[in-house]
DNA sequence: GTTGGTTAGGAAAATGGTTTCCTCGTTGCA
DNA sequence: TGCAACGAGGAAACCATTTTCCTAACCAAC
């Protein structure tokens, strides 16, 4: 039923061989030759079977992208922004959710290589070092996105998180806060927001204190709890902030349970300012991440990396932005 | 350098007939012979090249599923649990995002038919009618998501948004609401929230007035505007019902900028029952839709549909659920 | 007119499986 | 002991391509 190199052979009077080499520009033929394929294809809509070519050898037009949860906007948000990159590019993608969970991400890599995928773009952070170093020698187009961890010289594309750390830290310093809780994530890139964030304290004269780092993973629930734990302490915090828009919406939640009215007594900010940042009420300061310029930069870097050129390593760190909105303010209003 | 089922055969001292019987788990033979392929395939980590064996007719184990747009929550949430759902199955899934367009929606058809995705689902709301029917005819198993058109005669799951819409108005209604707009999409789903709607105006003796009617499409800022259009006109309703939760944040949105006080002044019911639902301030009031189940079972009718069970056509209709917030109050409170 | 160099285009192997017969050895029964 | 029936496992065709040689035709030059 499908039409198949045969049909389009036969139709156009010459060999399969030559219908294969039109569909990929090699070889050489008469223009008039070339022509007619084209024609009898264009007339039976033909398209080559891309598991055929697949089987071959050639690539098979895919890749992977592994986040650990599409759920979460911040990361459907910019799987939306790869996904219409990746048919632009007459690339397809498999999302895989790890969870950041060991056994999925490897259950899914197996998969991804089984299905042949020409690449992988990961976002989700392997706390597995070794997996994503076997993965690196075993010559598999690879980008990291939203993580960057210069020690295993691997081609990333990411905000800057130090830089993203340091102003969220630096907009709450210059408000006059003193004690402010950092809510962290066990990523790596949690781990440069938190540099920045002690970078920060040390330009304002400031030490940085251990206690003041909470870590968790990203949820709202897990920010609420957060917030809960913070006020349990005597030593309570002016300001709060959260490496994620999840978590800090999840401070918020909790902060209302407890009568805590913000910004007035507590400032908190965010990280990512996905679209719930835009619709909290108060509307959440946060950090912003250029979602559509990574998403179509990572694209672009893994089909060359698939074409073969760009064999060099590269790390491409986008700029941070800090969005204020109204969940931030002068340490004196609290005063007042 | 991949292992193929020929080293597999010869390991085992067995003809790769034998073994892919072995793997396909068809025709007879001796125990010791089955368990002998078995071993060397484990000691081999071997596993069938998927390309080859979709080559040759069977299943790619693979399926499409089109939404409007992943990076809305409602989509992203339901597209999670169907990656869940399909891997536990062990199938894999192409998303792809059509914007309700009709040519990315040809487009991404196409490109899922080349891929030979074993099966299709769809959440995307196709206007093009004829497009679905000629899908139907082409023995592609098809599932409807999220949309439900008994004229088609396909296989769907989705929500009641009859009695969706129902509920949301009645409970307006029922705090005496009396001059209520919907805002509502253009999609069959919306087309049955309306009649919902209608429904329970009649219930309550009021008259179904084709002004309180407004169609936009699902967007924040669609939503906005809309209550910018209501609230030019003379006649402003006391309540909206929103037949999305963007939609709904939307028009919230636009209230605060008028210094319109929700629920006060305005009552406002969404549905969809997305985190953003839970994220606003006042909470949104919303119709949920059970995400999981639904989810889940799509995926599960899809396979069946796919192993050649279940030709009937079969019309999975939810029950849809008021989750009442803070958006919505008794009208009394209004007048006081 | 023969030789040699090009070139257009084709034959066939290879890719990694599935599946349809076949064959051959064993068993059951008369 | 002889024959049919059956069960285990293999040979080979097939799926839709790509790719590597080949071959034959053509032309120029000697």
């Amino acid at each position: 039923m499908k039409v198949t190199i045969y049909e389009v052979a036969e139709r156009a009077g010459v060999s399969i061989a030559t219908v294969s080499k039109v569909i990929n520009n090699t070889g050489k033929m008469r223009d008039s030759t070339r022509l007619k394929v084209m024609k009898v294809m264009k007339e039976l809509n033909y398209s080559p079977n891309p598991m055929a070519s697949a089987l071959t050898g050639k690539r098979t037009g895919t890749f992977g992208l592994l986040v650990p949860d599409i759920s979460n906007p911040f990361f459907s948000e910019i799987a939306r922004t790869i996904e219409d990159r990746a048919h632009e590019r007459g690339m397809s993608i498999f999302i895989c959710s790890t969870d950041e969970n060991e056994g999925k991400e490897k259950k899914y890599l197996e998969l991804l290589r089984r299905k042949q995928v020409d690449g992988l773009i990961i976002a989700s952070s392997f706390h597995n070092k070794t997996s994503l170093k076997e993965l690196k020698d075993s010559q598999v187009p690879l980008v990291l996105l939203t993580q960057d961890d210069p020690s295993l010289g691997i081609t990333s594309v990411s905000v800057d998180d130090f830089v993203g750390g340091f102003e969220a830290t630096s907009h709450l310093l210059s408000k006059g806060h003193q004690n402010i809780v950092i809510i962290a994530e066990t990523t790596p890139s949690s781990k440069m927001r938190i540099y920045g964030y002690r970078e920060a304290h040390e330009r304002y004269g400031l030490n940085f204190k251990e206690d003041n780092v909470i870590r968790t993973t990203a949820s709202i629930i897990n920010g609420k709890e957060c917030l809960q734990q913070i006020f349990d302490k005597e030593d309570i915090p002016t300001a709060i902030f959260a490496c994620n828009d999840l978590i800090a919406i999840g401070v918020m939640q909790g902060a209302k349970g407890r009568g805590i009215v913000i910004p007035e007594d507590l400032s908190i900010v965010g990280f990512d300012n996905t679209i719930l940042a835009t619709t909290t009420v108060p509307a959440l300061t946060t950090i912003s991440q250029p979602i559509k310029d990574m998403g179509t930069k990572v694209v672009d870097i893994i089909i060359d990396e698939i074409k073969g050129k760009n064999v060099s390593r590269e790390r491409v760190l986008f700029l941070p932005k800090l969005i204020e909105r109204e969940t931030t303010a002068e340490i004196q209003e609290k005063v007042k």
